[in-house]
DNA sequence: TCGACAGCTTAACACTGTTAAGCGATGGAG
DNA sequence: CTCCATCGCTTAACAGTGTTAAGCTGTCGA
């Protein structure tokens, strides 16, 4: 019971805030697997037992800095559809930006799309731990659902939507786990997949 | 200098087979970070040292089981390949048979085609340790060539042969990594990714 | 001044991959 | 037969991991 009154998001807590800029920043380097609580503590000053203090586990910490990834992507998508003109435009925008995203944080697109984590394997239901995932998802699937004709099924939109999406992970995934790979010129690849995947929406 | 004139397949060595066996069977159980040299060693009866006799560290043995992996999607590939009558068939079979065989052993899948391994990442031609896999990809780069018309270049062949592997993949990647997330019905949905995929080769 | 509490550390546990050193049996040479 | 080398395997350790129980220390209110 502590006597605060004000409302004070616990995130911002200095040492808090100090931990998750270290981790986000040797994270983004060196990936999840490689960055030790030892390494992190060090890193901050500090001893890795101050890092339990502030985050249950490691997985906790590293689900935050997930998080900040589904923020950045859920912004990005908010800014596309408020400034395209049609669906399919917006679709296929979200879709370029997403690529471009992963591809510029590899680990972070790791951590946010391509990792299990018990905490979600454990739930009936995906998003229940994760909101913003679910708005993300969401908004790409009431976009697609624009795109197509008006009395299509719920079940059409659903596969529809979870296909165009597949389609533009797959893509990002390869990219982000095999950037050695003579993929071809990235930009035309990008497009084929995109444009095969949307414009096949009726 | 061994005396031995008979070509002996050292894979074919009792021990080694023990261990691949049983890391087969374990590491599909459980997953590869799961599984420990130590509970490798403990189930087949032998000190940890010894597995290190037969494979130089644990990222070998596992490259031991993806390579078995590629073999598997390879014979599948070569099958469907002779008992196909147009080359689009050839191929949207090729990438069901993918996505089944992925969701069939999802681990083999993910130590196949999801993970970094550092061999691969240190060469420039990334199919330099791992024919079988070249091979995969050249069956299917020559499958998707047949679909397209005679006057295509190179480049187009490469950026069309990739963009429809992307796809199959981010498809089989998602389904491996979130089991339990609500996908709707799973053919359809392999079949809408297959199909705008493959039908938009020209 | 005392005591409570917050913030942090020390030290340990139970693991991990990996390896240097050594043990024991088997089998060929003298 | 004896000796020695070699092969197959193990013990014991190193350095690292995530994690936690216990304890220390300084501040702050009573």
């Amino acid at each position: 019971m502590s006597t605060q009154t004000t409302t004070i998001d616990s995130s911002q807590l200095p040492l808090k805030m100090l931990i998750l800029d270290a981790a986000r920043k040797l994270f983004a380097e060196h990936g999840y697997a490689q960055v030790s609580m030892r390494k992190l503590a060090t890193t901050i000053g500090y001893s890795p037992t101050t890092i339990y203090h502030h985050f249950k586990d490691k997985k906790e910490l590293f689900l935050c800095l997930t998080e900040e990834t589904y923020r950045d992507f859920l912004h990005a998508i908010n800014e596309i559809l408020s400034a395209s003109k049609s669906p399919k435009d917006a679709l296929k925008n979200i879709l370029h930006t997403f690529v471009t995203m992963g591809l510029e944080n590899p680990n972070a697109y790791r951590v946010g799309f391509m990792m299990e984590t018990d905490l979600w394997k454990a739930r009936d239901s995906h998003f229940e731990s994760n909101p913003l995932g679910k708005t993300m998802y969401d908004r790409i699937n009431s976009c697609v659902k624009k795109c197509m004709s008006p009395n299509s099924t719920d079940e059409d939109v659903l596969v529809t939507s979870n296909s165009v999406i597949a389609a533009t992970h797959g893509l990002t995934a390869l990219l982000v786990t095999y950037p050695n790979f003579e993929w071809g010129p990235v930009n035309k690849l990008k497009k084929q997949v995109i444009d095969s995947a949307v414009d096949s929406i009726v």
